[in-house]
DNA sequence: TTGTCGGCCGATCGCCGACAA
DNA sequence: TTGTCGGCGATCGGCCGACAA
């Protein structure tokens, strides 16, 4: 999986650090993680965290639901060994230098975009940086739209400019990947121009959490350009 | 899973066993059936087959295919075990007596009834014999059907004679019991009238084997009424 | 008796601009 | 700038009898 569609779908929020990085390692938020909470004064050995150095880093994607997540590889460090101290902060951010992150775009889907007839409303921003330039010549200014998605697989939308007032649209080809990737409103999508200028498209799921709470509508990069 | 309509399922070819009755278990059948072919050359001291007594059998449904199968519990008989003969060859067949058997009908669906407009062609035999009798005052003569499937579920079929010539078919709820189950043309359904009135309605796949061949399309008990 | 076909009608899909937030 | 709505044309699902195997 290209770790800079992985970043753009895991949000800005998200920082991986580098391989031979130090990182520590918290046994009980990684338990609580994989299956729930568990009380750890039943383990009293378990340290509360431990120092390690990183082996490898492996950028994923679940299969069915596209949901990206990683697989790290951690070592103990032993305190005589010899720090690499200036490494210890690095991450990976998707791109090389600072400012060299590809463009992307994320938009929380509408219940317009996920339920009625079929059609993405396409902000102007994602249009206008992202997707490639449309022929505004044209009446009405349309184009076919390639974007590989988490898999590598490829998915065909229509893109045009219409309406009055004008806007960015999505349709013939949009209903499609929603209902193959079980998209609802509140789920957002992702955008992403890749360094050798290949459009990618990935997918962030809303929290399903039960209650919900307000906290599930504060999303750390939704609807911005990253 | 009710035993009458699991024999139903497997055809008239299957015979099960009584409990307390005594088989051959056939140790190298056994292992090709669940993992394909085996050489048992290697190994020497499995005797070809092993006399047993019937301790348990379970009639079984496969929750996604709805194929059927049993699960037998076998014991080694010593040799100094003193015999029941005359129980040997008795087996289950669904009914308790003789001529007991429920009325049954098995049907392989044909192109159009799997794939067309989404009705079923109904035999006469099977609409006169095991469906609920129909109103032939009404014009058209119609009714709603009920079956339930080997899960217990209920389906729900209009069933309507017309045309002409008069046929019997079944129109709404066709198309989703045959989307629902995945049926294709080739696979066949059962349908059962329970000794207390119950309509049942079970499925047979169709040989999937690579290749096929002709035995595959040798039917034990298709098409005929049982 | 029943498998397949074309006709046809209604439901749904999905593209559209209007309008307003 | 963009979310939602109603309109409406195209497509599809599915019920029908005709016809022939």
């Amino acid at each position: 999986l290209d770790s800079q569609l992985w970043h753009a779908c895991a949000g800005g929020m998200i920082q991986m650090p580098m391989v031979n990085s130090k990182v520590f390692y918290f046994p009980q938020g990684h338990c609580e993680h994989a299956s729930g909470p568990m009380d750890f004064r039943n383990f009293p050995r378990v340290p509360s965290y431990i120092l390690c150095r990183v082996l490898a880093v492996k950028f994923m994607a679940d299969p069915e639901t596209d949901e990206v997540y990683a697989n790290m590889k951690l070592a103990p460090i032993t305190s005589s060994e010899p720090g690499l101290e200036e490494e210890e902060e690095r991450v990976i951010n998707g791109g090389e230098g600072q400012e060299n992150k590809p463009a992307s775009f994320a938009k929380t889907l509408t219940q317009s975009d996920a339920n009625n007839g079929g059609g993405f409303s396409v902000p102007r921003y994602c249009a206008e940086t992202i997707f490639p330039r449309l022929d505004y010549s044209a009446d009405p200014p349309v184009q076919t739209i390639l974007a590989k998605d988490v898999h590598g697989d490829t998915w065909k939308f229509r893109h045009i400019y219409r309406g009055t007032p004008r806007r960015h649209l999505l349709t013939t080809g949009w209903s499609t990947f929603v209902n193959h990737k079980k998209l609802v409103a509140g789920d957002s999508i992702v955008f992403l121009r890749a360094e050798n200028g290949d459009l990618c498209v990935g997918i962030r799921r809303a929290k399903r959490g039960i209650g919900g709470g307000p906290e599930s509508s504060w999303n750390p990069a939704g609807g911005n350009c990253v």
